[in-house]
DNA sequence: CCCGCTTTGTGCGTGCGTTCACAAGGACAT
DNA sequence: ATGTCCTTGTGAACGCACGCACAAAGCGGG
């Protein structure tokens, strides 16, 4: 009621709903590239595969931006989604760890292509340092706060052993960075207002194993996996407590 | 009521339950590394970075492997999460691209940690194939079929460019694998019963972005972020309709 | 100018996931 | 054997997300 303007009635835009965005965003990429100009909810729906009133109501947290017995003006529609998201702008990212991860990050196109400016790519290791990688020079992670703040750096993203993630990130976090990206398999620790997305490879394949699994039970019947051994330990106590403080500290290589 | 195990009372565990399983199951490595035979829901959830009454309840799922006043004991846990995840048997993987991302996977060590052992890695182009990585001969992808059948490939894991993904998946689909890992910047199209998975760097960042955006948002005020000019086309229409049909076929490197 | 067609934007019911809070259960000491 | 203490397992309340279904809105044709 207070604003006349079509924009955002409400600032807060549901989680699900911005998980979301970049995938509408892409088909529209998609769609301008073969020309066309404008876009309906059911076809831009079918293209980032979701239910089409679903697309509607995404839509509709940012604006009334379409038109009635029409659709949507592709051109137009990308620009609103890339604002919302912050595309219109260029972050720069850091990446810690140049191991083999690191440096397919850094060679992967897709990450510059939207408003994503590799701005350093470092590592604690010294036979790393120097080497040239993608048009970039690996740093000494020494320089980590240092980087970040000449390079006005926003995002951090981790892609160093399990082992190094969470001084890495700790650092990160001092030198004043709320955004990172996790690779390794460890669950960080940071304080409230530091935003933290993992991309965790083991999970993925352990989640389809799940799935694959009930599949097949269900072709052979129930408790088909229950092994003829029995249990390892029937869970026999011995010893007494143990107090466990630094739980969080030692996580090795993927699990 | 029908069985008097201790197991399951109903098969149908969350998806939500499904994904934090395998982050479980790795803070209880970390403890048996450490020596450590109980452990409390509390300090578990800590580990996992998670509230203790949703750890408990997702326990609760599989069976009630846990004694009160107690705790839960590490070893027999971590068997009766491996068996539910289907971590007891093997899954053989086949990597789909051997570029900078197809490699960096060959090379990863906690692929192959958990009952993941990579059957084959395949690409189209001639001068990758014979090359040696990770100990793997690059098969050229006419065999996938073959090896697929052959070598029991449950899991397919796409890390081609977007142009080849679909096809990639149809064949993967085809020659009978019903999981499927994808890391190119596509929708996938699969028929009923097949499980995909996407892991996407782009829209990780962008989310990121989003918040980020916000976060700077609030110290500057509203509004901040609505460009001087006006938006690029104040959406004036032109053309007519045209019709879209294959729009999940033309999609570019990662936007 | 009005009418019919198309597509948006959304109100509403439903189901899932999260969290609180506590009774029930088990271990250990006495 | 009994009491105390600790932790699990879960009932119940809440909130978010999804999808249906429809009224409102714009466009083009007559
Ligand atoms: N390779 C993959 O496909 C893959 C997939 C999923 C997850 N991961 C995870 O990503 C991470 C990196 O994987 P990788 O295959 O590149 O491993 P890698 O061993 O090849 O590279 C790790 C790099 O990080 C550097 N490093 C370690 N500690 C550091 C520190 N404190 N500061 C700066 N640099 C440090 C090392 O010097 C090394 O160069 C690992 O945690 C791994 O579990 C890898
Ligand atoms: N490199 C990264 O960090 C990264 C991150 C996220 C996503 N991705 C995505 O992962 C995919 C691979 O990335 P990359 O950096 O390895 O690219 P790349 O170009 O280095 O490798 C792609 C490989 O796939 C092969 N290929 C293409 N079409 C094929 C087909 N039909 N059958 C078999 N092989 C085929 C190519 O020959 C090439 O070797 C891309 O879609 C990319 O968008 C990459």
């Amino acid at each position: 009621m207070t604003r006349p303007s079509s924009r955002p009635r409400d600032r807060g835009i549901p989680e699900a709903t911005v998980a979301r965005l970049p995938v509408y965003l892409r088909a529209l990429h998609g769609l301008t590239d073969r020309g066309v100009p404008t876009v309906s909810s059911e076809e831009l729906a079918a293209a980032a595969g979701v239910n089409s009133a679903k697309l509607r109501k995404d839509l509709s947290h940012l604006g009334s931006y379409g038109t009635r017995g029409v659709g949507y003006d592709v051109e137009y529609l990308i620009y609103q989604i890339s604002r919302e998201l912050g595309l219109t702008q260029d972050w720069a990212v850091a990446i810690v760890g140049a191991g083999n991860l690191g440096r397919a990050l850094a060679n992967y196109g897709g990450f510059v292509s939207r408003g994503f400016r590799i701005a350093a790519l470092l590592d604690v290791q010294e036979s790393l340092v120097g080497a040239e990688v993608a048009g970039l020079r690996v740093e000494h992670s020494d320089q980590l706060e240092a980087v970040v703040r000449q390079r006005r750096v926003s995002i951090g993203v981790i892609a160093t052993s399990a082992a190094g993630a969470q001084t890495v990130c700790d650092r990160f976090v001092s030198a004043g960075v709320t955004s990172i990206l996790n690779f390794a398999p460890v669950v960080l620790n940071v304080p409230e207002g530091v935003d933290v997305r993992k991309v965790d490879l083991s999970i993925e394949l352990q989640i389809l194993a799940f799935h694959e699994q009930r599949k097949a039970a269900g072709a052979l019947g129930p408790d088909w996996n229950v092994s003829v051994e029995p249990p390892p330990a029937p869970p026999e106590r011995v010893g007494g407590r143990i107090p466990v403080d630094a739980v969080d500290a030692a996580e090795e290589e993927g699990r």
